[in-house]
Formats: structure tokens, sequence, C-alpha cells
DNA sequence: TCTACTTACGAACGCTGTTCGTGTCAACTG
DNA sequence: CAGTTGACACGAACAGCGTTCGTAAGTAGA
């Protein structure tokens, strides 16, 4: 039996087995859609470190080379989720009255979309901020802030300053939180955390030990809102 | 001339070889502090996304295995890395009077010095805090924000703040600069980027569009002091 | 019915971090 | 001075990564 004759038996008995699930159903296409879907359900169990185009595709049932008919780059399946998180935040109409808390929740909301996607919003601070999903939300912050009275140059770079700070406190908190796929950031619980900042030498750490307990300190977002209303009590 | 043989002669070829070079020197041995020096002068020169470990093996002369016995991980290089960095800002000694200038000074000297070496501000996001050299900083902070008069808890989480601020300003500014090694983030001059907001839909993005020229603004590090600003005006 | 074109994908390339087992050299010990 | 021990160095390999190429398959238009 030579190879010929071989693979053409192969196909015959693939086509015998297609028999039965012939109704059930030919594959469904791959579109830009169900990736951004599989990527996202990916991040949300195992973080974005362990976010590959390979688990992608294999969670697709395919290889890694069929995404790439459809995504140019991992760089671009990034922005696109970014972008996918980014039209979920619902921006409020601007009221004068109440700009600081109405800014105050859009980034609330965009910190919670990027926690529970542990680690994504490492995406976010590499994503290009020209994306149309984040203009969206730069132009609502912008809305908010200006019917607030604030100066726009001022308002530009506040909420930019904003937008840095909620991926940064994402990203932290995210490593923080996950085992992060392979790097072997050990978590260590707050308690021991203020054991170990007591543990310093009052000498070169004076303020440090005595204030120990401030400084993991913190219920929830607390360190976040703080932050938060510190930027906008500036204006 | 079986392996054995073949191999005896290398042997013997390469001890005439090094009859020249005996006086020469013998290979300097890898230490920690030469692993760190050579991945500093990589990420200065070649951007942290391409620091690898067989760049700075290679850069030793060597291969990838022979830094493990130095360095348990890449996650740990970097941490000795950032901790390098870190070791280099100088404290000023608190004064009451300047303690806002002081505050955003050591912040801009931790900022030119992630700036200097690209993208390795991302590795500052993950190291653990609990570095003793980022230690040293918190603490030189705190005793600045305490002389201020600053209330202990304010000051912890605002220093929190300014470090995760400064680390997303500075990763961010390296990602539009540098070409990243790989990923294809364009850049996009002012101009442009200028142009493309006006290309938008007054419709939709009113404020964007109006306000254009105020959302890419600002020379040299003018974002940075005003969000250092607004944080600490806050205060 | 034949052709042009989009989509799918197996196989491979060059790269990554990391480990294992072996080799080599320096210094301490008897 | 000879012998042993221990730390250090490193070649080779593994599994996994993003990405590309050439080819197969299926669909729509002529």
């Amino acid at each position: 039996m030579n190879r010929k004759s071989a693979s053409a038996r192969d196909e015959w008995a693939a086509q015998i087995a297609a028999l039965d699930e012939q109704p059930a159903a030919r594959k469904e296409p791959i579109t830009v859609g169900r990736i951004v879907d599989t990527a996202l359900r990916l991040v949300e169990t195992d973080g974005y470190a362990s976010l590959t185009m390979r688990r992608v595709a294999a969670a697709l049932d395919t290889g890694p080379a069929s995404l790439y008919a459809h995504v140019r780059n991992k760089a671009e399946l990034d922005d696109l989720l970014i972008g996918a998180l980014g039209k979920r935040v619902a921006l409020p109409a601007p009221d004068a009255e109440r700009w600081r808390a109405q800014f105050a929740d859009v980034c609330g909301q965009l910190r919670d979309e990027f926690l529970r996607y542990p680690g994504i919003a490492q995406a976010a601070l590499s994503a290009a901020p020209k994306n149309l999903d984040t203009l969206r939300i730069t132009e609502g912050m912008l809305g908010i802030l200006l019917a607030g009275g604030v100066d726009p140059q001022a308002a530009a770079w506040t909420i930019d300053a904003a937008l840095l700070y909620v991926s940064a406190y994402t990203v932290e908190a995210s490593l923080r939180r996950h085992p992060d796929g392979g790097r072997d950031t050990r978590v260590v619980d707050r308690a021991e955390a203020l054991a170990r900042l007591r543990m310093l030498p009052m000498s070169r750490f004076p303020h440090t030990v005595e204030h120990a307990d401030k400084i993991g300190a913190g219920e929830g977002h607390d360190r976040f809102d703080f932050a938060l209303e510190l930027l906008l009590r500036g204006l």
C-alpha cells in the first residue's frame, strides 16, 4: 500500500465519518468578532499574560495561521480588545452640577472593565490612543469637564493623566492578584507585607516604619478614589 | 580519523592558539553587577523589548545558561534593573518650605531615568514595590511630604499615585518614541495626529474636534508637570 | 461549467525563557 | 605538595511564542 492509496483511504474514511455529522454543521466561519470574543474569554480566565495567538486559535479549533487573515498582528488584536472594552463604558450626558462624580464614574467603569480582564491594561498602555473607541471615551470625558467649566487645555491634560493612572492602577492590581503566568511574583498578603515593612531598620527608614500601616492600607478602591479625587480637586 | 582523535586535535589546536593570548587575560568572571550593567546598556540602545537573556549573555561572550547562576529569573533581572535605576535618584533633605518642588523633583529624576532606558518602566510596573531601592525612594518621598505637613495616610497614597503615574507616563512615552522591537506601532508626528483628529465627524466628536489642538499639546514634559502639580495641589 | 478570488491552515522559521548534565577551574585540606 | 571538594560556566535541548509561506478548499461571478 503506497502513500497515495493510504491518503485516499483516509479521505474515504473521513467521508464516511462525516456522514453522521453532516447535518450537525459545517464549522462556523472565523470572524474578527469571534476572535475578539474568544480572546476576551481567555483573558478573563487565564490573564493577559497567557493570551497567545495559538491559544486563541486552539479555542477556535484551528491553527494560528488562520487568525492572520482577519487580524494583522497580535498588536492589532490587543487594540481590538481594548476597543471592545471601551465600547462598554456608558457615557453620561454632561451635568454641570455633578461633573466630578461623572468623571470619576467613567474612570471607575474603565477600571472595573480592566480589572475583570486581568493584565489587559498592559495592552491599553501600549495601544495607540487614536483608537476610535478610546476616542469616544475621551470625547465623553471632555464633554463632562468642559460642562464643569474646566479650561480646555487643563481638561485635555487631566483626561490624559486620568487614563494613564487608571491603566497603571489596574496593571498593578492585576499583577498583584494574578499569578502572571510564569513570572513567580509571589503574592504576599497584607499582614505579611506590613510585618516586612516593620522589619526595616529605623535608622534608615524612620517614616516607613512609623507609618507602615498606612502604606498598604485601603479597602477596595480607596487608593483609586483618593488619587482621582486629588486629580479633580486640583482643577 | 575517529571523533576522539578529532576532538583531541581541536584541543591541541586550541592550546597552540592560546599560547599568544595567555598573558592577554582569562575571561573576567560573570557577576550580578556585570549582568546588570550589560543589561542596562542594552536597554539604553535597543529598548526594553529587545532585552533578552540571550542578548545579555551574548554581550558577555557566553550562553544564556551562564546567567542563571547569578540571577534566578528574567523577572529578578528586571527587579535588579529598576533597583539600579532607583539607586541613582538623589533624595533631598526635606525642606518644609519647598516640599512640593522637592517631591516633583524626585518624580522628575525617576522619569528621566526611566526615559533614558526606553520601556524599562514596564518592568517597574511589574516589579514588586517591596524592592529595597524602591523603598528607599518612597521613604524619601514620605519624608518630604510629612515635612510639608501632609497627613500620613494621604502622603502614602499620594506617593503610590505619583509612582504609578510616573511609570505609566514613561511607558507610554517610550512606546510612542521607540519602534518597540517588533510591534508596528507607527509613530505619527503631532501634525499628522492633529489632522486626523480634525477629520472626525463633528456630530459625534464635537469637543474633540474643537479642541484638537489641545489634545496632543505640550512641549517637553508639560503634560507631566501638569499632572504632578494637580496631584500636589489637591493635598 | 470554468475561472478568479477569498478564506483556511499545516508546516516551518527564528526567536524566547529556562533546565539539565557535564566540564573546568580555584581553593581548601591532609 | 597531592587530592578532593565545591562553586562556577556553559553546550544542548525543550516547550512555547509570533509570524510567514505555499497550498488546499470552498464560493461567487462570467
